[in-house]
DNA sequence: TGTACATCAGTGAACGCGCGTTCACTGATGTAC
DNA sequence: TGTACATCAGTGAACGCGCGTTCACTGATGTAC
């Protein structure tokens, strides 16, 4: 083998992160083969090497996100609770995720490129935000009229609102009110026992 | 002049609700303009006896919606209060507006678009968000923890992020999920007396 | 240990395609006389 | 009232460009002997 045998995976993986990180910043259409292979040291044609098509491409970038976030929840039990979740709130709606433009989650990203995407692409979708809102939901249990997993997809809901509209509007002001906003809104849904009379 | 005066100005609101349509549908680079006005019975080259780029289309599309939805708004202070809060919520997070592909609202089908666009789209991007918003606070008033605006920029960013999920996720069942979630979530927030201690 | 060979990741020119935009032209119709 | 003309919304061919994808080729390196 006229290269070590972990070298293509290896390439492969950054290409995969690279491309991320550009469909993040400008979305999937916008974001050229060229520009994603030159980012990663590499030209053109190499590409095919390595994926079959650009869609593919796509659905790869996504699934490894997912793969992470899922690495990064505690295997400990004892560290869910509401003060994770609350921590996960204070990060996923906050300035700091909003300015790290290649960083962002691509539940706020990307959805209108995933929605004219593939099925795959859209599948790895949905494992981004199961992974979001089972977090949640692990962390916070019931509530005064909704179950666990509503809980969860709620304030997920409101994270990526939140965060997809202070992305798009050109309104740093009117971002953070929006986050601000959110913040306290599934802050105070996230009392563990509201008054439930 | 060899055409009604009114001729040119009716021709242009024809094109830009074909246009919105398909923007809303596809997404602003995914649709050409020779679809556009194939849409509105006319042929490439006299788009531009109308719209100078395709970029002030785009600007156009969204600030007609932004004033065709304030123009729907009620004149009448009575009409306003919790009952139309929550009948805006329940008619923007419902299934009826996921399906209805050509009329969804730009807030939630073309972030990403927007986002990726001049500041006249992010403008006009932001119009919108402020006719939804100001909607639930004129509704609301002051809540809990929460003011007026922030009720009103709450609850619009959980609309949006459940409706922005549920059109991404290729899962009806789940899309269902989270909009019910929202919808209780939010309905919950607009208790107009939340137990204050 | 040294040499010829096989492998295959990477290269870059080329292809076909669709797009946004331009432009010289058309032709229906309102207006001047 | 009738006719010649001016206007201008609309037409469709053409331009230049960048893209996704293909493909014949390169050349560094592991392997067989």
């Amino acid at each position: 083998m006229p290269y070590p045998s972990d070298h293509k995976p290896q390439v492969r993986a950054r290409i995969v992160t690279r491309a991320r990180e550009l469909f993040t910043r400008r979305g999937f259409t916008e974001v050229s083969i060229d520009e994603i292979m030159a980012a990663a040291g590499l030209t053109r044609g190499g590409f095919y090497n390595h994926f079959k098509t650009k869609d593919e491409l796509y659905a790869e970038t996504l699934a490894a996100y997912a793969s992470a976030r899922r690495d990064e929840a505690p295997t400990d039990p004892c560290e869910y609770g509401p003060e994770l979740a609350r921590q996960l709130l204070s990060q996923y709606v906050s300035r700091q995720h909003l300015d790290n433009v290649d960083g962002h989650c691509p539940l706020m990203a990307l959805p209108s490129d995933v929605s004219r995407a593939g099925p795959a692409v859209r599948a790895a979708y949905k494992e981004v935000l199961e992974a979001l809102s089972g977090m949640f939901e692990a962390c916070l249990g019931e509530g005064k009229d909704a179950t666990a997993r509503q809980r969860g997809l709620a304030i997920a809901a409101t994270c990526v609102g939140a965060m997809v509209l202070a992305r798009t509007i050109d309104d740093e002001a009117l971002a953070d009110e929006v986050c601000e906003a959110a913040r306290a809104f599934a802050g105070d849904f996230m009392e563990p026992a509201a008054v439930d009379a």
